[in-house]
DNA sequence: CTACAACAGTTGTTAATACAATGATAAATA
DNA sequence: TATTTATCATTGTATTAACAACTGTTGTAG
């Protein structure tokens, strides 16, 4: 039941056959959204709401399905920077389709004004799982 | 950071002091909500967003710390009614106050009106952690 | 230059939760 | 009545997240 979070447990649920968490797929969504800029573990986290310890174990689990990669950084040896491979591209386009339509069946508790107001809400209390917004 | 929820978070953090989690404190506050009446796991569950397995080892953890009493019902041998003790209305009496506060704060960040608006969609779509109310 | 503080990231650990399997009792049916 | 099925609860296990401790690197002060 993902914590009462309907939103999370269906889009969840949607990802599961493509063999990613929802945390999985909010990181490889924010590293498409960077269009190939260096993409730090720091500021990769700061995108999410999550601690950075976590971040480098979701990381972990897309390397080792060859859906990122990590890069250190020559500028400043502590940094690491994370790249989307077209491996993680192709599938984040497969994904997109379904994802949608998840999106409209939870849409459809609610009237498009509700949603709106909704997501204004939670994003005023900072309540929504990422940082990310279509 | 509780997946996001900075209403989990808060309250989790205003409860971390009497070594609750926000769950063993929802399962207890549903308890005295019972007002003494028999109330089997399962009935508990039924007013949680957790599977039955999971409360059971949330009731664990408050039979530890005395808060409540695990009574085998003599009339269906299945099923184990749940009571708070004393000790737990005790508790729950002394955190009622801090909690009040809390939610006054969280409250603060949205206007009445809007509070009221978010609760009603939330509820909508099943999305707050408890189906108890106040 | 050396010592110390700050930064970026990783690893260890615990608690919470989803899900599956099991156990014990009760109900239904042959 | 004997057998099967359903109910109520507990236990096992994997995953996820919070938090703390630690490593290695860079920056800064003396």
């Amino acid at each position: 039941m993902k914590g009462g979070n309907v939103f999370a447990e269906h889009i969840g649920n949607t990802l599961q056959p493509y063999g990613l968490s929802l945390q999985q797929f909010n990181v490889l969504r924010i590293l498409r959204g960077r269009n190939g800029a260096a993409a730090s573990l720091e500021s990769v986290t700061g995108d999410m709401i999550h601690r950075m310890s976590n971040t480098s174990r979701i990381v972990d689990k897309l390397l080792e399905k060859g859906l990122v990669e990590r890069v250190l950084c020559p500028e400043n040896r502590r940094k690491v920077n994370i790249f989307i491979t077209q491996r993680g591209l192709k599938l984040l386009k497969k994904i997109d389709r379904v994802i949608n339509q998840t999106e409209e069946t939870l849409t459809a508790s609610l009237s498009k004004q509700e949603m709106d107001q909704l997501l204004q809400l939670l994003n005023k209390i900072n309540f929504y799982n990422t940082k990310y917004t279509k």
